[in-house]
DNA sequence: GCGCATGTTAACTT
DNA sequence: GAAGTTAACATGCG
């Protein structure tokens, strides 16, 4: 599930769980999710993940850094854990004594808490590094943070022109980091911007105008989302009425003006959008 | 059984 | 070099 306002999510509940609080105990329960970088591939497995992780134990755990789509948590001792919820990770906690949530793969243990990391289709992992390096680390690769680094319209259509279309682009975590499948076609919607225009041919209003939807749309995201459960992460997009305004709505009115909204696939992943409010 | 899925990356083609 | 396509990773769901 996770775009960056699923990750800050999980961010604010693990600074609300953890932070400030002494690891008592690590349960790696499916060690291809500690990884010596930060790679869906769960062969790519630390071969001594279970005593990197155990290193931790006894270390008091920081507040977690977010850029982008990844976490960066810091640790006592001098050491810290990247980590990436590829496509369907995320964290509960259960009490010490409770059954773990499935398809967990990592526990770790506060006073009467546990912290869970479940992630059915194990795109996602931890990657220990050392806390002095994990600031860098967090951000390689990566452009500025799509909402704590907000961009003008000119910077942004200085990071996100290219020959590629629009939403191609702006899922592209090197240009602007944090925006995935679902936020980038709701952002263009906000914007009135039809997601195949190519990313050098938008007006400098238009990217002005993509610039406020971006923030807009992250920021609506997180709120509907931060409100879930204390023991872990009601996503927006799991369970219940779909909330987004395009995203999965492939033939359904658009919200703003019932036109039938349009699927179509575009650099490998379906995209949705309006044909009236963001016209080709 | 089939197709699809919110992420990332490598390999190959145009 | 840029951009498009496909596959791979592993699993669940409708």
């Amino acid at each position: 599930m996770p775009e960056l306002p699923e990750v800050e999510v999980c961010r604010r509940q693990l600074t609300q769980w953890a932070a400030g609080r002494t690891l008592d105990a690590v349960h790696l329960v499916d060690r291809a999710v500690v990884r010596g970088e930060l790679t869906s591939k769960p062969s790519a497995a630390l071969a001594d993940g279970g005593a990197q992780l155990e290193a931790l134990v006894g270390q008091i755990a920081g507040e977690p850094l977010r850029h982008g789509k990844r976490l960066g948590w810091p640790f006592g001792g001098g050491r810290a854990l990247l980590a990436h919820l590829g496509m369907t990770g995320h964290w509960v906690r259960r009490g010490a004594g409770d059954d773990p949530p499935p398809q967990h793969r990592l526990g770790l243990a506060f006073g009467d808490r546990t912290v869970w990391y479940v992630d059915g289709r194990r795109f996602g992992c931890v990657v220990p590094v050392e806390a002095s390096a994990m600031p860098a680390l967090l951000r390689a690769d990566c452009g500025p943070d799509a909402l704590d680094e907000p961009l003008d319209g000119p910077a942004l259509a200085d990071r996100v022109r290219s020959r590629k279309p629009v939403k191609v682009a702006l899922m592209e975590q090197q240009r602007l980091a944090g925006l995935g499948n679902i936020h980038a076609a709701e952002a263009c919607w906000r914007a009135h911007i039809a997601p195949g225009r190519r990313a050098d041919a938008l007006s400098p209003e238009e990217w002005g105008a993509l610039a406020q939807a971006i923030v807009a749309q992250l920021r609506f995201a997180i709120e509907a989302e931060a409100a879930g459960g204390d023991d872990g992460i009601v996503y927006v997009n799991l369970g219940g009425p779909n909330p987004f305004s395009v995203y999965g709505r492939g033939g359904e009115p658009c919200p703003a003006c019932g036109t039938a909204i349009a699927a179509d696939e575009m650099g490998g992943r379906t995209t949705y959008w309006c044909p009236t409010c963001q016209p080709a």
